[in-house]
DNA sequence: TTCATAGTTGACTAAACAGGTCATATAAGT
DNA sequence: ACTTATATGACCTGTTTAGTCAACTATGAA
C-alpha cells in the first residue's frame, strides 16, 4: 500500500522526456538527475527497464541521450509503473474454500482494479500539462 | 501496490469474529484458523495487533477467546489494515524543488487516498452481509 | 586520432519487509 | 491439578527496496 520510490523516479524521468518530446531533443540522464534530484546510478538503471519495456529509446556518445518512443498522449502512467515493478503475478488463490476468504479476495482485487485504474487514466502528456500549469513561468525546471 | 496477506487474514479474523458478535460469544483464534486456513501462530500475532489497536479484546482459560469492541457497523477495512501494517509515517518531502516532484507527489498522495477512501466505505458488517449473501445456506463454514 | 561524454552491463550490498515458526509464560475455566 | 487458550518475545528464511561500484562500449567533437 505503498508507492515505490522506484515508480516516482520513473514517472520524472518520463515526463523530463516528454517536455523535450516535440523538439526531438535527447536528454541525457545526467541532467535528469541533477534538474530533479534523483540518484544518477539508480536512475540509468530505471531508465534501462523504461528502454527494455520498450517506452524510451537511448543513443550513445557525447551527445547521446534518451526520449520517448511514442507520443506523451499515448504513454500512461500505469505502463511506466509496470515497467519498473515486478511483474506481480496472479495470486493463486488454491485452498482456500470458506466464504470469508473468497469475499475478501474479491474486495482485494476490486481495490487493486480500482487504483490501477487511476493509473491507466493519467497519461503523461496530462501530467506535463499540470506541471507546467503548475509553474508556468519556470519551464527551466522541467 | 499489494495487499500483504497479513491484511487478509486480519480481515477474515474480524469477519469471524463479526458473525459472532450479535450472540455476544467467544472466538478462539484456533477456530479461525482452522475454518480459513490461517496459520495459527501468525493469527495470533495478528489477533495481539488488532487487540493493542482497540478493535478487540479477549479473555483467557478454557473457554476464552476473542470478540469485537465495537459494533460491525462501525469498523472499516481501513482501521483493520491500518492496525496490522506499518505505521507509514508520513513522507518527508524535503528538497524536492522541481515542479516534476511536486506535481508527482500529489499524484501519488491522490491514488493513495483515493484507495484508503475504498477502505473506508467497507464495514464490516457490509462485508459480512456479503458473504452472507454468497452462501446463504452455509453459515457454518463463517 | 584521440578524447571526453554518455549509455550498457553485471555484480554487489545494507536494510527493511513479508510471512511466517518456536518456546515459554501466564491466566482461567472444569 | 489439568487443560485450554491467550501473551510475549525471539528467531528465521527469502524477497524487495534503494541504492552503489566498476568496467566496458559506442560515438560525437576537437
Amino acid at each position: 500500500m505503498q508507492i515505490p520510490v522506484k515508480a516516482h523516479y520513473a514517472a520524472i524521468a518520463m515526463l523530463a522526456l516528454a517536455a523535450r518530446y516535440r523538439a526531438g531533443e535527447l536528454v541525457s540522464a545526467r541532467s535528469v538527475s541533477a534538474d530533479h534530484n534523483v540518484p544518477n546510478q539508480f536512475l540509468v538503471q530505471i531508465l534501462q527497464q523504461l528502454r527494455a519495456a520498450g517506452l524510451i529509446c537511448s543513443s550513445r556518445g557525447s551527445s547521446g541521450g534518451f526520449k520517448l518512443q511514442r507520443d506523451p498522449e499515448t504513454i500512461t502512467l500505469a505502463e511506466i509503473v509496470d515497467a519498473v515493478c515486478s511483474p506481480q503475478l496472479s495470486s493463486t488463490t488454491e485452498g482456500d474454500a470458506s466464504n470469508l476468504n473468497q469475499v475478501m479476495s474479491q474486495v482485494w482485487d476490486e481495490v487493486i482494479r480500482q487504483q490501477r485504474n487511476q493509473l491507466e487514466q493519467r497519461t503523461l502528456q496530462a501530467l506535463l500539462d499540470q506541471a507546467i500549469s503548475h509553474a508556468p513561468e519556470a519551464m527551466f525546471y522541467i
